[in-house]
DNA sequence: GTGGCAGTACTCGGATAACCTTTGTCCGAGTCTAAACGG
DNA sequence: CCGTTTAGACTCGGACAAAGGTTATCCGAGTACTGCCAC
């Protein structure tokens, strides 16, 4: 039951995004500077995001991202999903259904295999607690846990790094 | 969040090696038979299972695998960690500590990442409810919503093939 | 007839390859800015 | 001085490699059975 990497950087990048104005918005490029991380393996991640509707993008000069609706709308199995796709976790292969103990009868089978059914459950459980978290939540929680002095670096460097725009073309 | 296919197999494997008695034994070869499976790659699934203690093996002829200790006792949860390993699913990378807004001080993080924690949880979650139920349980379960002449196949089967034993060696 | 012994067949165990997903990179399409030019 | 045009720079987007992990395989180590042989 691996995460891909990728999870981690997105709702950074989301956590922090939510700290911007509405229309302000955050270069890639700057995120993976901020958080040194390889920038084009940063974008595909970002990209993502913005497929699934999570981000706006804006291109040309003064382009970037900011959050395509409310931090407290956005929750953490929402960006998961958009990293890691919408596919189950455990794929059921049905093998009662193979080898010579299996019936030909299609109505043998009406439900799920009991494994798939409890690994599903415990999946479900999983992803409830994500949906129970908003970005808005991190954003709160990071304020109120994060030392001061790193909160007012991050501050300022949004206050630098951040590209106002009237209106966002996306 | 993806789980090997491992996982199913050895899942099943030891669902079915709760219905034999206690000094029966089933060859992996014969396991592989019934689900028609790679036999290879199912020993080497039945290998972790047996390294970590989950089943006992015993080599020569008459030789195979069973239950470690009683099928109320192994939980999915053993199941998926023998097979998938003991570490966690999200890997914390510590991004906050990288980059301009650092701050040198070890003090400064005296908690775990908030994005890492609230993964953590859910992972937590998920491994509860595996651990919640036990191989017992789907024995129990498979028994009552399997078809009964799946059932009856499946009985005949393991008495052919099962090996009787004096005691195991393991 | 009986006990010991060696050969054999069958098991699991660990080292070794193939494939696929994840990770990482690059270049092109799109767009806004801004400067230059003409009126 | 002002509007238009055009070149440029900066952004994201999708196609293209490399690496690591899962999947799959093979051969060797170990063990109990079986048949043979000597006593």
């Amino acid at each position: 039951m691996r995460v891909a990497a990728g999870v981690e950087w997105a709702i950074h990048c989301c956590s922090l995004l939510a700290g911007i104005d509405d229309h302000e918005v955050l270069p890639g490029a700057t995120l993976a500077e901020l958080y040194e991380l390889p920038p084009a393996y940063l974008a595909k991640q970002l990209q993502a995001l913005s497929v699934t509707g999570i981000v706006d993008t804006t291109r040309g000069p003064a382009g970037g991202y900011r959050l395509a609706r409310p931090a407290a709308e956005i929750t953490m199995l929402d960006i998961v999903r958009a990293i890691e796709g919408e596919g189950r976790g455990f794929r059921c292969t049905e093998i009662r259904r193979r080898g010579q103990t299996a019936i030909d009868d299609d109505g043998a089978y009406p439900e799920p295999c009991g494994i798939a059914q409890h690994m599903w459950k415990a999946e479900d459980a999983w992803a409830a607690h994500l949906a129970s978290v908003t970005v808005a939540d991190l954003q709160r929680g990071a304020a109120e846990a994060v030392d001061r002095r790193q909160r007012e670096l991050i501050d300022d460097w949004v206050a630098v790094n951040v590209r106002r725009r009237e209106r966002m073309t996306g």
